[in-house]
DNA sequence: TCTGTTATTGAGTGATCGTTCAAGTTATAA
DNA sequence: TTATAACTTGAACGATCACTCAATAACAGA
């Protein structure tokens, strides 16, 4: 039919990710965006609708690679509450990761923080995604304590709660300029609040 | 010698700090600003000097606030332990407060995440904050366990990171639109944490 | 090669950003 | 009363904001 795109969009996305996870949403001015994208604002518009349009997608981007992320901690663990536990410990490091990240801090708690007064939609996006994953921890969960690594007393939908804040706090005080051990030994301290949920052998 | 000053200073720097810990400092205007202070434009430059400057003295004083805000929750505990357990839940409500807070995020927190990428004096007081709120939480720590609330193995430098980690865990989570019950269960299980520092009796 | 379709470009839009400062106002000191 | 110092005012500054659109370029099918 017509003239092929210059740009692909999952990668346009992807640096648009790490934009906006360092920067923020007020803190990323489109002319940042231009030169992140390499894109003239006419193709911007084209193809992501608007600088809203854009974040939004790009948020939707991390929590998707979030996921992931943690899926790479669960699978090769020898059991679930042991991943989690490893999950909290990886997110806790700051030196051994190959490339660096745009930011320590989760963007969805980042733009949850931001956009909570200034700007809903983000802020309700921002809620549904963090409401998505607790969900993903609350049946992850349910299968560790069926297969009995959890108490039987345990009510997964709280620990998932708590588990989903422990995240939360790692990742806040990973942005504070710690050194490699404290953050470490913080990741240890949240690992082993799991571990009074653990049933003993 | 001349004409007195109409806005009293505190006064000013208290409405600053209700726009700013709502708003963060990228969402909220010089226009905004000038409308919540009552204040025109020349005022508030020879005042504060700048919108920086009046952003920086406002996050102080609400530092300030929130560790007057720490004490009253100590001062009347039976032990520091408890006091900080009590600290831990009371932060985690939301409905019995008589006055609406601006946001449910600590403002810290909130100004560390939004300015670590793209303002670097903002996010250096941020962090001089943290650091400083951690160091009186390690002595209130120190004084506990030379009281024998704390076990003697207790590393009152690590204890108080993972305590610091609990309460921005608890007030992100806040900026959540869960449900009240949800949230005190929350802040229920994380002073639970504090428990097993305890010397049993 | 020509035609139709789609993508890209970038100068330009009005609005708003943080900030300045000359002018006006209100007090005190002489 | 007068002079002077302190404070307030608000129009206006240049820069930047998110965004638009007519012109141009690059492809596909005929």
């Amino acid at each position: 039919m017509a003239r092929h795109a210059r740009y692909d969009r999952q990668t346009a996305l992807a640096k648009a990710v790490a934009l906006f996870w360092e920067r923020g949403y007020h803190g990323s001015s489109m002319k940042q965006i231009e030169q992140a994208l390499d894109m003239r604002p006419g193709s911007i518009y084209a193809t992501f609708g608007s600088k809203d349009g854009l974040f939004s997608e790009a948020l939707a981007a991390y929590a998707e690679q979030g996921s992931q992320e943690l899926k790479t901690y669960l699978d090769p663990a020898e059991s679930i509450v042991d991943g989690l536990e490893a999950y909290l410990r990886g997110i806790a490091l700051t030196g051994n990761q190959a490339q660096a990240k745009p930011s320590r801090a989760c963007m969805i708690v980042k733009t949850l923080l931001e956009s909570s007064n200034t700007h809903p939609a983000l802020a309700e996006q921002a809620n549904r995604i963090l409401a998505s994953i607790q969900q993903t921890l609350c049946s992850t969960l349910e299968t560790a304590k069926a297969r009995g690594e959890l108490l039987a007393s345990t009510d997964c939908h709280r620990l998932a709660r708590l588990l989903q804040a422990q995240i939360v706090a790692i990742r806040s005080m990973a942005e504070r300029n710690l050194a490699q051990d404290e953050l470490s030994d913080l990741g240890d301290d949240v690992a082993s609040i799991l571990e009074s949920y653990r049933t003993r052998h």
